[in-house]
DNA sequence: GGATAATGATACGGGTCCGTAACGATCGGG
DNA sequence: CCCGATCGTTACGGACCCGTATCATTATCC
């Protein structure tokens, strides 16, 4: 069953957790910083410089940039590939996993306000 | 009647919609940004460069400057109050309309691929 | 009218990000 | 082995944004 939203409720939603994350500002990510985030935490792994900048539709260096800092914010990590010590493999962390967890409770509380019309 | 939906549906969610903004980026706004883009386009009028301040809990200069680009992608206009002509009013535009739409159809699309589990 | 307050814009030094191009490191096939 | 291909990273010049402080303009109030 698919998830029944409005166009009037969908900005409304948008508005009302944009307005959360700019005043609370404890990270304040771009939307490219946002996307990486989220397919980090959502994907399967492994996840490489390579394939992220593919599904973003982005070059290599925006996602290097990215994960410096993301990383910086101790969003998720980096590490050698052993196997083939080209690749780097992002791992997610723990400060991470609470970044996205709160990202969820922002939207569904806000859906929640969101009323009918 | 509230707006249902679980962490793990926002998430994806909120996945999809930034994946789709980066790889258009016909625009590629701010968290900033797109809270007053929201807020302009959501809100009743007059809206003044002091009350988004206000209302996003940041300072003018970052509001005049956001409005400096949003102005200039052509999503809204600054106009002089002629009643107070120290306020400034922000107008909305048709392209900035389009833009809020184009975001609303957006999320309803993503949303309506978003299975029950 | 002159002092005061309020509004939005600007100056400044510093930081981040962009896209293109080049780079060092590593793997793989002949 | 060595040469080409493939990683991720870095260099570069330019653009944007930040926060603080200051500015010019306009309104208000005595």
């Amino acid at each position: 069953m698919p998830l029944e939203i409005r166009p009037s409720q969908a900005l409304r939603l948008w508005r009302q957790v944009h307005l959360d994350l700019v005043r609370d500002d404890e990270a304040d990510l771009s939307a490219r910083q946002t996307a990486i985030l989220l397919t980090v935490y959502l994907e399967l792994p492994p996840h490489t410089v390579r394939g992220l900048a593919q599904q973003l539709g982005v070059t290599k260096p925006v996602i290097t940039r990215a994960l410096d800092t993301l990383g910086k914010l101790g969003l998720l990590t980096r590490k050698r590939d052993e196997a083939d010590r080209r690749n780097v493999v992002i791992q997610r962390t723990v400060a991470g996993a609470l970044a996205v967890e709160r990202l969820a409770d922002l939207v569904t509380e806000h859906a929640k306000e969101i009323g009918g019309s």
